[in-house]
DNA sequence: AATGAATGAGACTTCATTCAT
DNA sequence: AATGAATGAAGTCTCATTCAT
């Protein structure tokens, strides 16, 4: 796993495991609080209540630890969902679940995914050409096109572009963020059935009732 | 006209005016080009061929500037798509002309949509909250729930949130931009007849056929 | 008159001298107002309903602008004061008169005043030192010292340095902008008395009486 | 001690109390000789042999520097006089070594009197107000008044306002930074000695010879 | 392993001054 | 005679990073 050990090879203490969690962690409660552009050093190492230095011992560059708030909340991402996808059989399910238990993991992953946008939008190269874009997102977003592809290929679904469609799901789900930050009763639920509900209707084979 | 008025209520001079939309448009270029958090008033200057003093000579603040670049890019963008959404009757015409209009600004305002997307990020008030939330956008995302609820009430549009449908809408439209930035061959007609069908069949009512 | 001539030794216009006048009386407000530092051009200019560049046409430099002010606000005092005093004939009632006089322009001229208080502490040559000292101040305070002086010739006044009290008078004179500083209701008569009674007892002979 | 910790309650580390004091020492010696509006932060740092980033580091913002300037100059002052008054049993002895004392302060601590009373004019607050008013020094003031009023209330003093005389006091003891500045050879023994008779005369009862 | 101290670059902004119109 | 526009220097402050302890 790319997050216990170095670059070098070596595994990472426990100490050290620990400590890389734990900035990570208020680097997280940071970024959403405040905005990644407003999250220095100094900030995080307020949050956690460390030293400054501390974050620079641990993470060659700022850049690294970002990095590696972006791996944590992927993989977590990924590990709460795939399997339970997987667990499916007809792809309309597969869609549902993975819409479902996506929106359930950006509830119990609010700040998480609060960070995970900023820096998306914010992490470029040092070229100024952004540094996160579909590519690298290609992993979930191949995910998803799977499934469309999956159920074009059995006939569930109709005819429409995979590419097309997996975006939208993908920006539909973080949806989800944007009504969040502006309403606090949001009902997670509520916007998962809904969503489902859309995108089934939006891929499902539609001449079945002709 | 808002954005060729000063806040004292004089009109602008031509030369101010033609000033201000010229940093506007190098702020536009850079913030597309290299993000919101590189884009320093310096090197907006830069790329315009001027001093640094000139912008603060023309703009308060950057903030001001900024705001600028937001007003210009929504009015226009309503400017552009408005006329032809209430041209239409049906409000599954609206919906999909909403849509391939929404597309086709997006694709001659890429660089100010792209810029529009980072300063939304990461645009904050003072105390860390987002300046520039859903409820910002209420305005859009009202014109398109209206649509929606016309839709509900006529008969043509089936049982869904049309808050969710809204934002899944405006999810969708800008998930261009990310296509975008990631394929340089990417076929903005497809896209937008994609989507258009994609919330035709989320939208209708489905059991006409039943 | 300095104030009417410039450099070259050519008389000034009348619409020349009018607009210098109102330069100069604009920025007399704003530095007494809102401090020397943070008297910029721009203020001023804003202040007197004119545009920035109108001062830096009238005056060489922000330097001469303000030693215009003081050079007025001198001139002025000098005229309110030294006629009142010279139509005194004993020394005591010189200084008596002095200080009444000298309280009184302080209440008429506030503002001015107040500016040149502020001017004479910031304004400095390139080197940094003080441009405005005692010895600039020569022809008042040798005014006041010529009093004190005649006193002690004519045998009305004691024997004390009168280098070190015509410091005091000046500095206990402009204790007055102080006192006006902090409260509102200050009653100048009653200062003017107080300090003419303070001073009459710390120059006359004492032995008279002995 | 107000000055040795900081406002989280926390003592400062023996290293950065030693550059602050180096600091503020710095910051004297500017002020006193380019004055207060020249005092830039680079200059300090440069006089300092240090960064200019250090002084940010040790000081939140450049008003936390002055007005720690200002503290350190009156807890000083008053530490040197106060003791030395609090000795005497007359209201006469009193008032006459203040005011001896106070010289004597001025004398060796003449930068930081140079440096506080160019601070005293120009510290404003946001809004233009003169942050330091003769509100500020109550204290100081407040003590010479008592002693004023308590010489009234034995009969040793005559009738005059309390305020007043304490303005012009402590105005006459400012009076010799004005000299000081003008006069390389200022003999200072002779103006306290020159003031304090002044002040005798000035206050005692007159009419116990008549 | 951790820290406090220091640095130097770069951010935004203000300002006196110059200049073409 | 006046103005608006532009400049470039200098101001304070923030920040990621380095380093001795």
């Amino acid at each position: 796993m790319r997050s216990e050990n170095k670059a070098g090879g070596q595994d990472r203490s426990f100490i050290e495991t620990a400590r890389r969690a734990q900035i990570v962690g208020s680097a997280i409660d940071v970024i959403a609080e405040v905005g990644y552009a407003q999250a220095s050093l100094a900030r995080i190492a307020e949050h956690a209540g460390i030293s400054k230095g501390v974050i620079s011992y641990h993470f060659d560059s700022k850049d690294e630890l970002v990095q590696q708030i972006v791996d944590d909340a992927m993989t977590a991402g990924d590990a709460a969902v795939r399997p339970l996808v997987e667990a499916q059989t007809t792809a309309a399910d597969m869609l549902r679940v993975y819409i479902e238990a996506s929106v359930e993991f950006y509830r119990t992953h609010q700040r998480h995914m609060l960070a995970l946008l900023d820096i998306w939008t914010n992490l470029r190269t040092q070229d100024g050409r952004q540094r996160l874009g579909v590519r690298d997102n290609e992993n979930e977003m191949g995910d998803v096109e799977q499934i469309l592809r999956f159920g074009q290929a059995t006939g569930e679904f109709g005819e429409f572009s995979t590419r097309v469609m997996a975006v939208t799901v993908k920006q539909a789900v973080d949806g989800v963020l944007l009504l969040m930050a502006a309403y606090d009763d949001l009902d997670f639920d509520v916007y998962a059935r809904e969503l489902a509900g859309l995108f089934d209707r939006a891929t499902r084979k539609e001449d079945r009732w002709r």
